[in-house]
DNA sequence: ACCTGAACACCGTTCAAGT
DNA sequence: ACCTGAACACCGTTCAAGT
């Protein structure tokens, strides 16, 4: 008799299914995406149901961080202890990059709420471990945390794609070309033309690579 | 006769008006408090009037942005011109980040949509001209620009405030320092204590001068 | 214990209408 | 040309009510 429609949620819903649920909407249609009503939706239940489970949508975001946060934490203890501070430094935080390259939201909200993730604390104190038993003192680390800034964690934040600017004038390119000869002659010598590793146009593999070791070459030096 | 009350606004409307008034209200009030009604209501009109001036929201963020790399672009003009590219692009970089200190929201908002604004391409484009008379390549300023990322123009994005996380915990502290044992030691080495030149924990003035020295010297061994 | 419907106070935005 | 009021389609969230 119930052999017809019934689209009851098979399993009841849990904080946990909630957060696994926001992150699949965040991964495939972003952050704006992700609303409570939506993300209700996505699991078969009301919008209000959502509330028994999590407190308030801070409360989900603040979640899904600490997930990505989980997520990397393993990632990076799968990871083979490398000789030397530096390679193993490196690799955790390429490591910790293919997990931001899956989430391409998280960059976002990591920006705002990393400091309510204990998971993100977790991975902070292991790369301080490793940088102490590579002879760094504790002032010296603190400093490089600052330096590395979200690269610590492998993600950098893009600020500009003038590739975008370049599309947008469409017969004034001579123009623009006038008004900005340096950034033109310096485009005209470049290309990005691998966005699997892109997380927007600054934040390609190569160019993160590049930056990272700029920065770990000179904390060597300091060290 | 219309002595008493008429509060209508003396200065009609205006892009301009609509502008000025959305900074001063994200300098007082944060972004958040940035909402079309809110605005409209500190300009002494309606919410829908401001719609004639600007297309949407949208347009509103990317003038505000554009607003304040002018106001970047106005400081660094009035920089002497420093001997050596290294001082030089040192200085503008800290100029830069100055106006960025004035206007705490800005940040966050460059980091999504400075590429729409021709003010932030004419900082880029002075920079690379200033690192070209320097002697670099085009290519290696190219990745100059990636390594620095937002540091170019003067702001690093916190990433977390382990200050609060010690707060959060009352008498767990003991657990904490067990769960987190280098973090721990490490903090308990250091202090920030100067709130006004801070952009969030990770934004400390002396801070971002060590990063950036570091990397400007990464770079300079490079060239 | 777990879920829901109706309702509230907000958003951005459209559109026809006022001056 | 410039501004407005009413209305629409969305938000997050509260609360009393259902099972």
């Amino acid at each position: 008799m119930a052999t017809d429609a019934d689209p009851r949620p098979r399993t009841p819903l849990s904080r946990e299914r909630v957060l696994l649920a926001a992150v699949a909407l965040a991964d495939e249609h972003g952050l704006r995406a992700l609303t409570m009503r939506r993300l209700a939706e996505e699991l078969g239940a009301e919008a209000m149901s959502l509330y028994y489970h999590v407190a308030k949508k801070e409360d989900v975001l603040d979640g899904i961080v600490d997930a990505v946060a989980q997520e990397i934490n393993d990632a990076v203890a799968r990871v083979d202890p490398a000789e030397g501070w530096k390679p193993a430094v490196r690799q955790r935080i390429l490591t910790a990059r293919e997990v931001f390259l899956r989430h391409r939201w998280a960059p976002e909200l990591f920006e705002t709420r990393s400091s309510t993730s204990t998971a993100v604390l977790r991975y902070y104190d292991a790369l301080v471990g490793l940088m102490r038993d590579g002879g760094f003192s504790y002032d010296l680390i603190h400093h490089s945390l600052h330096a590395l800034g979200s690269r610590a964690l492998g993600f950098t934040q893009e600020l500009f794609d003038p590739s975008e600017s370049a599309d947008a004038a469409p017969d004034s390119l001579a123009e623009l070309a006038e008004q900005l000869p340096n950034l033109v002659g310096m485009l005209s010598e470049i290309a990005h033309d691998d966005p699997d590793s892109t997380l927007g146009w600054c934040d390609d593999q190569e160019e993160f690579e590049f930056g990272l070791d700029v920065i770990l070459d000179g904390l060597e030096r300091l060290r």
